[in-house]
RNA sequence: GGAUGUUUAGCUCAGUUGGGAGAGCAUCGCCUUUACACGGCGGAGGUCAGAGGUUCGAGCCCUCUAACAUCCACCA
């Protein structure tokens, strides 16, 4: 089957997913095989795919594709994320857009809405899947909360709970007042911010005209002090000691004590302490045992023991506080400084330290488990390696991990409070007289359940058939950004509860920024949208600029000329399979050749094969998807299309050529070079390997290419070189005499070895008039010594019609100098013409100069 | 404050057992040659951040320095 002139990656790809998917080549299951299994990270459902989730799932799919090719029983294992506060932060935001909320709405209405939001984008998301052509098993796919991995996350917390790893408690937590919900320590951004540093008089009781110095950054929280700390040894302040000091801001009277954990050089030395909205001070006040008063409501508005201010914001009662303090005298001086403030992560609000009841998942026995893991031979190994470390040294000082958010789209905990006796229920299952409990109305962290996704999507807490046969994981991919989010808790609860590695790889690659370096985001406008790019060069050349740009865990920027450079290489391989299924015979039927009557330039490319399969497999093998793909890309180039393509049409034209071990060569070699192409470009693959002789139904059922010694041969192989590099010179020959690169040159050669076989490539490739072999010096000749080899040239050309020639290229060079310096040296082109002009000129006259000086040597040189 | 990474051609980057300095794009010259102008052939362009050290030999290993980047932790 013949194919288009031009690779046009729109005909190439059109329908071809649908073909694959229909039939049944995505599915696992072949138990004859030995298994390779992978779940892919659940995208979140809040909106479409960007580039990075292409690059995630680029390096997935070929590796899918590959263990498929190499005989595995391939399990990639779709899915998508609930995403809790993401997902209900659109939908909140779709129904405050409809004039609507989903307190006036209702819970079960709010779910409904959140379900029909989460099919909407879970179709975006196939579509998605679809263009960028991953080969992922639908009939397995799985979304966060569905029954079975809602099972699995009841089943998880109920046993926590019961071996106290999961405790309720109350804390200082990190509080969104915009989600209105507590967070996790990692979904805190910190971002350095203008701040102010405030500076208060605290006057003591027993004489107001004396007072303490307490600095702060948010005067809002002076409602909830307790006291002020000075630190034992610092001199200054042993008086004070036991003193009392009234709060500017309330005017209550506060005890001062003293406390090894102020540092006297910070600030003035003296601070105050508020344990209900400080982490540190919730410590001392702990100690002490200090009142701890909350002074913030939930959406960030300060409680009615603020007196006047009262349902005020926050930031509006710093500003108004501020004034009244000020005239009362009692503030001393604001400095401008730069602090580290705590950002939330979705609603970008800052966030509050408060005192708050949560419940936490208590970290240590469960780090202690994963560090002895990475301490033992069955560690998970990371690739590049160093990526190890970033999970441990998280692992050694994480702390507790609030899992309770006050949201309703996740799994509600699975905790229940008795109506009368207030007694508590932990459960899996529903109380049977429910109409007495109340259920907690807290939801559990996203990352809960992302935590469980390697064997809760395989049917577990049930001992499953596909639990039993593809758990653990094989390998899994994700970016270094969602070490600490994800793999680290997929490690420890995957340890914990199956006592086994999720995993036993993990890949780690970078992010894409933009063609300045700059990270995507909104704000900026920046991001590369993956569907744009598909739609103008193919998914093809999306996959394999993603694959093979970047090194392992480093980042990369995207280059719209690298995505080009792809369409260009895949452009070069899909015509030198033109060239291949034009030459060789309509109804070429494979079969047996004789290997030792394959002519030296066959061997040749055979040889140079076998070396490529064997160094791109070692790659693969390694994850090493770039160092893989330099590999292929060389070969083909160098010696496939450049060299044995064109030496090919040499053979194919010789009567007394052993022709069928040239269509053989031609056809492995260009079957192999699709398989090794196919992993990173499967829609191109699949297109030619269908136009070739004798091809299965898909490239999808065909096997990767092995490394076999009988098809390398040594002497071809060091032949081949000679060849090349006996070519090379004659060309450059040429070149440096002015000659034209067809011009008919007499060869003669002197060599040692045996090279009759490869003589009719060298005439043809030189344009040699002639060529003869010689065992002795040719008078007259130019000479060309290479190793082993001495090509005498007669070019043919008259010394003297080529001096004419160089003499008349140089009068014109020297007019072309002589008419720009004339023009150089004329003021007034030098002070009117337009500066680029002239920059211009000046270009031209520096690559005449140049010019000159080359004809001139040349000139010497006859 | 702790940790990690980066520094190689004009630009973006490869370079894994230490022995050839490379690719894409850009640039210059020649070529419409029946696979490909999304092309072919050839050229120019690099004290591989800097300084020491190990070695017969260092872009690669060790030490220090500098710049940039990222992550973690943060003191009111």
């Amino acid at each position: 089957m013949a194919l288009e002139k031009k690779y046009d990656f729109r005909e190439v790809e059109a329908g071809r997913y649908d073909k694959w998917k229909k039939a049944g080549y995505f599915t696992a299951g072949d138990k004859s095989k030995q298994k390779f299994s992978m779940v892919i990270p659940p995208p979140n459902v809040t909106g479409k795919l960007h580039i990075g989730h292409s690059i995630d799932n680029t390096i997935q799919d070929i590796t899918c594709r590959y263990k498929k090719a190499k005989g595995f029983d391939v399990l990639f294992l779709p899915g998508v994320d609930h995403a809790g506060i993401a997902t209900q932060a659109k939908v909140d935001a779709k129904l405050a857009s409809e004039g609507t909320s989903r307190f006036i709405i209702g819970r079960e209405e709010f779910m409904k809405r959140a379900y029909a939001w989460k099919e909407e984008y879970t179709a975006k998301i196939h579509e998605q899947w679809a263009k960028m052509g991953i080969m992922v098993d639908y009939t397995r796919e799985r979304f966060t909360l569905d029954a079975g991995c809602s099972k699995a996350v009841n089943e998880v917390f109920v046993t926590l709970y019961n071996k106290g790893l999961i405790y309720r408690g109350q804390k200082i937590v990190n509080w969104d007042p915009v989600m209105k919900t507590a967070l996790s320590n990692i979904e805190v951004i910190y971002k350095e911010d203008d701040g102010k540093f405030y500076y208060f008089k605290y006057p003591f009781v027993e004489d107001p005209t004396k007072f303490l110095t307490i600095a702060t950054t948010r005067p809002e929280t002076m409602f909830g002090d307790s006291c002020i700390v000075v630190n034992p040894k610092d001199e200054r302040y042993k008086d004070v000691v036991g003193k009392k000091v009234i709060n500017p801001a309330n005017h209550e009277e506060i005890p001062v004590i003293a406390d090894e954990y102020v540092d006297i050089e910070f600030g003035t030395g003296a601070m105050k302490c508020t344990p209900a909205h400080d982490p540190n001070d919730w410590i001392i006040g702990q100690k002490y045992n200090l009142p701890h008063p909350i002074i913030m409501n939930v959406d960030g508005t300060m409680k009615e023991n603020c007196g006047k201010y009262a349902g005020m914001d926050r930031f509006k009662c710093r500003e108004e506080l501020l004034k009244d303090i000020d005239a009362e005298g009692n503030l001393i001086k604001i400095e401008n400084i730069k602090h580290q403030v705590g950002h939330s992560e979705r609603s970008d609000a800052v966030v509050e330290p408060i005192l708050s009841m949560q419940w936490f998942v208590k970290m240590k026995p469960l780090a202690k488990l994963v560090l002895e893991q990475q301490a033992s031979e069955g560690k998970i190994k990371f690739f590049p390696e160093r990526f190890e470390k970033v999970l441990e040294q998280w692992m050694e000082k994480c702390d507790d991990w609030c899992v309770s958010r006050q949201l309703w789209w996740g799994h509600r905990i699975p905790v229940y409070y008795h109506k009368t006796t207030k007694e508590i229920l932990v459960s899996a299952q529903k109380p049977t007289d429910m109409e007495n409990w109340e259920q907690d109305e807290d939801v559990l962290d996203t990352w809960f359940s992302s935590a469980l996704w390697p064997f809760e999507t395989l049917g577990w807490p049930d001992n499953t058939d596909d639990f039993k046969r593809y758990y653990p994981l094989d390998c899994m991919v994700t970016g270094y950004d969602i070490i600490f989010f994800w793999v680290a808790r997929m490690v420890f609860q995957g340890l914990y509860f199956t006592k086994k590695v999720p995993f036993k790889n993990v890949i780690i690659h970078g992010i894409v920024r933009d063609s300045q370096g700059r990270k995507m985001s909104k704000s900026l406008g920046n991001g590369i949208d993956p569907i744009d790019v598909i739609n103008n060069y193919g998914v093809d050349s999306l996959r394999y600029f993603l694959a093979t740009t970047a090194s392992p865990g480093l980042d990369m920027r995207y280059s719209e000329e690298k995505v080009k450079a792809a369409n260009n290489y895949l452009n070069k391989i899909w015509n030198s399979a033109r060239y291949i299924l034009m030459n060789i015979p309509e109804d070429y039927k494979a079969q047996k050749v004789d290997l030792n009557k394959l002519e030296t330039i066959d061997k040749f490319i055979l040889t140079k094969l076998e070396r490529t399969i064997k160094n791109v497999t070692k790659a693969m093998d390694s994850y090493e998807y770039g160092v893989a793909s330099t590999n292929l890309y060389n070969f083909v180039y160098d010696d496939f299309c450049s060299f044995y393509l064109e030496m090919s049409k040499v053979t194919l034209k010789d009567e007394n050529a052993y022709k069928e071990g040239t269509y053989f060569a031609l056809l492995k070699t260009l079957q192999a070079i699709i398989m090794m192409i196919y992993p990173f470009s499967p829609f191109i693959a699949e297109e030619i390997y269908l136009s070739l002789p004798e091809h299965k139904e898909s490239i999808m059922l065909e096997s990767y290419p092995v490394y076999e010694i009988e098809y390398e041969f040594d002497e071809a192989d060091r032949k081949g070189d000679i060849l090349k590099n006996i070519i090379e010179h004659v060309r450059e020959y040429k070149v440096k005499n002015s000659l034209a690169p067809n011009a008919q040159l007499e060869l003669f050669i002197k060599t040692n070895l045996d090279l009759k076989d490869i003589y009719p490539y060298i005439s043809r490739f030189s344009f040699a008039k002639s060529l003869t072999a010689t065992d002795k010096e040719i008078e007259g000749a130019s000479s060309i010594i290479l190793d082993n080899v001495t090509i005498f040239v007669k070019d043919g050309i008259d010394k003297g019609e080529l001096k004419a020639r160089l003499e008349k290229e140089l009068t014109q060079v020297q007019s072309e100098i002589k008419r720009s310096e004339g023009l150089l040296n004329n003021p007034n082109f030098v002070s009117k013409a337009p500066k680029a002009k002239i920059d211009l000129e000046k270009q031209k006259y520096e690559n005449y100069k140049d010019k000159l000086s080359q004809i001139l040597l040349k000139l010497k040189n006859i």
